[in-house]
DNA sequence: AATAGACCTTCCAGCTGCTGGAAGGTCAAC
DNA sequence: GTTGACCTTCCAGCAGCTGGAAGGTCTATT
């Protein structure tokens, strides 16, 4: 399989999968005339590989649970800790998230948003006493 | 006052106050021996912009928030509308996170973290059907 | 057989927002 | 005069791609 098709069915973008070989996460057979040749295995690779991305797994991450993956001997407690670890980040990024969102949204209310200089925004930025 | 005195007045690194200048956010004097002499202008220019960034706005809205804040005839309603979208863009970051959490949750939750190979983690990752 | 255009290859550069380090100049204190 | 803390510039690297140039290959049509 040449890589358009490889890209095709793991939904990840040629660059993207010539990127993964070249960081070493996947090898694959060469053709004759030097074009890349996907087996079907290594579209499930792709696959893995594009869904645990998109579960926000860092690239180091994937590495580790494709290794699992293909590991028929794993410990299914490996696997989990990667991700719980992966899910208490996640909560921590959320928890940032949302109190940004609340300061945020606090100076927008408070912001008339009009034609006039007057900005609780800019006033909150520049920090307390502070006009220029 | 020295690039040093200006990293702890502003709480921002040396090394980024550089970089700001670099990409054009602040141009400090120069005394004669080639250090730069930042005013308290300046240092009021580096709060707006630590604050800022650590608020979540990128570098190029710093840029235009930093030019509203220096303009006295700016609208309110200028930034408001870009501290709104900025409004717009967590909420959807964190509406993204909640899901990738509910997902990863539901699958360590599955997951019985023994020493047996058996993980839907994997299984899940893998996609359908899929035993490698 | 020639040619068009769709594919493939490698390599190099750039994105964001810094951060680290090397090599060297300057200043204040002892 | 020497130590050590500061400052300077420049170059490289982090993650995770993405874009583009320059060129080879394959397939279909003329």
């Amino acid at each position: 399989m040449n890589i358009g098709i490889a890209s095709e069915k793991s939904g990840l973008p040629s660059k993207t999968i010539r990127y993964y070989e070249d960081i070493g996460l996947l090898r694959p057979a060469r053709t004759d005339n030097g074009y890349r040749d996907y087996s079907v295995a290594d579209i499930h690779r792709l696959r893995f590989l594009q869904r645990s991305r998109s579960l926000g797994f860092s690239v180091d991450e994937c590495r580790q649970l494709l290794s699992l993956y293909q590991d028929k001997d794993r410990e299914s407690a490996d696997v989990k800790s990667i991700a719980e670890a992966k899910l208490v980040e996640i909560d921590r990024k959320i928890a940032e998230l949302v109190g940004l969102r609340g300061l945020l949204h606090h100076l927008v209310e408070h912001c008339q948003g009009d034609e006039r200089p007057d900005c609780p925004i800019i006033d909150e930025l520049a920090g307390e006493g502070m006009v220029q």
